[in-house]
DNA sequence: GCAGTTACTGAAACTTGTTCTAGATTACGC
DNA sequence: GCGTAATCTAGAACAAGTTTCAGTAACTGC
């Protein structure tokens, strides 16, 4: 099995990368500061010191900026866990703790958690892939926290079916809570109900 | 117990009702032919026979203009299951042949599907309210087959945890599809899956 | 080190959601 | 019916995402 803790890309300069990271630190700084629209894609190209036509030519188009933005920031969180794995008894309660631990981090930045998850939320076919590589990449880090230490075999259908809920529900609850339409603790309850579907082991 | 069929909304003359019918009439042939881009307002506006000024007297913005329309679309959706309520033996199977049928209605207008889906996923605080009402909607109809034709006490806290899990799900799970990152049997899959979490009856 | 290609810049242009304005029309209280 | 206030219309204007283009800079193969 092979893991892939970066995207795959077009291989880039040192310059480009260089880029690339100042832009994806731009849109977190704007997003941190005001949510989706405040991310601007003239004041990310500003920010970032890059033309608005190469920032088009890195991120097509918001969206997919946002998404990767995502997907930036889940790897800092999916490293950050596997510093620190939940250590609680059942899979059932370590997913719980993940998301938990998670959902607190989001809650010291609402407004680039906002950005972010409307992206991810509004994305249409034209960033499939994107939010594909978001999604197996949530998928892998809950599927590690079922596991355990264990050796983790592979995951079964239904495994998968399960996950693929949790996941939906992980988001739908998150943009609730973000548009002030659910509480902490709702989304806290809708988390831990969810988890029910893992069986307890 | 008193049932509102309609949202309340201020009273309109005649003409105002004709005008707001009209509108939303044109949003879903719109949104019909091409999805959420394809619902310009200039575009309803003039389709509607109405002054851009005006469709934006009667709703705020596109997407409150596309909540409206998809609560339009409930309501129908709603009263047609009143016509021929779900007749499986169990609550648990009767919310799976409510959701499922509702899918088997969206497979027939995907772009339409689309465009309020997208609309109802992206909208942000100030969509608050029509958003609260397409919930509760929904709510009701989820909770009227859990049911079927039994008296209906107050339903638990429980009861409305799980119920916002499954639209959850329903939610983004139908998104996951209309993007096409998931099959029609996906979709169904998990709308089994997260109506394991009604209990047996 | 050079030719040729590809990438980057700055700026204008285009698109579509949204706002604004001035004047016409309609609804409403009396 | 009449005057007043609210509503509607046409159209310009504005905002932010996206595209385009001419010119400049950086990389690549030789």
């Amino acid at each position: 099995m092979t893991t892939y803790t970066k995207a795959d890309r077009a291989p880039l300069t040192e310059r480009q990368e260089a880029r690339r990271r100042r832009i994806l630190r731009a849109t977190t700084q704007l997003a941190a500061r005001g949510g989706y629209e405040s991310v601007q894609m003239r004041e990310v190209a500003e920010l970032s010191e890059v033309a608005l036509g190469t920032l088009y030519r890195y991120f097509p188009s918001k969206v997919h900026l946002l998404v990767a933005t995502m997907y930036d920031q889940l790897d800092q969180l999916h490293a950050q866990l596997r510093r620190r794995p939940p250590r609680s008894a059942g899979s059932r309660e370590r997913v719980v703790d993940t998301l938990l631990r998670a959902f607190k981090g989001m809650q010291r930045e609402p407004h680039l958690t906002e950005a972010m998850m409307r992206a991810l939320q509004f994305a249409d076919r034209s960033v499939g892939a994107e939010v594909d590589t978001v999604s197996r990449e949530t998928t892998t880090m809950i599927l590690e926290a079922i596991s355990g230490d264990e050796p983790a075999g592979e995951p079964t259908a239904e495994d998968l079916a399960v996950i693929r809920v949790i996941t939906h529900t992980w988001h739908s609850s998150l943009i609730a809570w973000l548009n002030g339409r659910a509480s902490i603790a709702q989304v806290r309850t809708d988390i831990e109900t969810v988890c029910r579907l893992i069986p307890e082991d």
